[in-house]
DNA sequence: CCCATTATGTAGCGACTGCTACACACGCCT
DNA sequence: AGGCGTGTGTAGCAGTCGCTACATAATGGG
């Protein structure tokens, strides 16, 4: 017979990634202990015991996240520079359009909107993985840039208000915008 | 003695409302039956007898949500169009960020992280706010704007982009951002 | 006037919420 | 060996959730 699962003691640190998955894919808001310690393979009275409130648990959830998020980014820098800002546009839209970035995008606006109504930990999470995505998107930014800082502010702006319109069906809006803007856009997803 | 309520015999469009004021302090998530039915005078049981279900009656309260913005929108078209891109981009930016319009924006990003993860009726009223703020703003471009309808996205992709930036509390990037893209902005508020 | 439709109040259902009380099994230190 | 702190399971609490059954008022048409 197999024993495939002595008890294999768990921790903070842990649980933090499995109970991530389960929010990622079902979000934060409706999250509830059971389904969430279900999830991380335990009860709700565990995650109680180890993480004291909900509260927390999703606070310190959603800084696991974010830390997840930065390391994503590091792993991420290509080691060729763009040469343009227009490809470096496109390189960080087709990053954040990415297919397997679907379900972490609908956690971000779930984040967005926490941040706005003023949930706790949710706005040094949103305000930290910003931060991460600058300093990544600076590092992208082409060599010869006369204004690399500013630019990209300017494309990091830009491309949150067209990732947003596309998540609420006006992707064409955006692509159109883009166009007029001279950062064109030859990919097409709406 | 006063008898200020002889019950005014209520109905769906008498409710939604005094729905909406309460979802627009309250935030649409959280909103649970019995609260909202407290804040339009009624019951619990009452919203189930004129809605059917909550599901259709979030669906109602999102499209009647819709059109006030619609109407307040339109409320809003100044007499004098601006003279250059700049002049109307902060314009629309200083409607975005008024004091009174935080608790829209706060219900505003719920809604595009309720379309993010597919819920019922919230796609449909981003889809239409989205697509009257674009109507509106193509209005208010410049007369002598050589791309009116490109411009008018241009403007709308950047501007939403700049709000997320703004409730995520990082407003100063977003506005050295826009230093860097020609738009400056020369308001300060984070 | 009578009756049928419409509108409303009361009470409650079963499911779920975050959280806790209590018991109990371990491994470690003296 | 004996205690003792750490981890875990079971059971349950009070509260809320969306929703419904049942009874009762109001109202208007024949």
């Amino acid at each position: 017979m197999s024993k495939p699962d002595p008890k294999p003691k768990m921790s903070r640190e842990t649980l933090l990634p499995l109970l991530a998955v389960h929010v990622i894919e079902h979000g934060l808001g409706g999250a509830s202990l059971r389904p969430l310690a279900k999830a991380a393979g335990t009860s709700d009275r565990m995650l109680i015991y180890h993480f004291g409130d909900k509260e927390t648990l999703v606070r310190d959830l959603l800084e696991y996240i974010s830390n997840v998020y930065s390391a994503a980014l590091d792993m991420a820098v290509g080691s060729d520079r763009p040469k343009t800002r227009q490809e470096c546009f496109a390189r960080i839209l087709a990053l954040g359009r990415g297919p397997q970035m679907q379900p972490f995008m609908t956690l971000w606006w779930e984040i967005v909107a926490g941040s706005a109504r003023g949930l706790p930990g949710y706005k040094d999470a949103a305000e930290a993985m910003m931060a991460k995505q600058l300093l990544w998107l600076e590092g992208q930014m082409p060599e010869d840039d006369p204004d690399p800082a500013g630019g990209a502010r300017y494309l990091m702006t830009l491309m949150e208000g067209t990732l947003m319109l596309g998540t609420v069906g006006h992707a064409r809006m955006a692509r159109e915008g883009l166009l007029a803007s001279g950062l064109a856009d030859h990919t097409r997803d709406d």
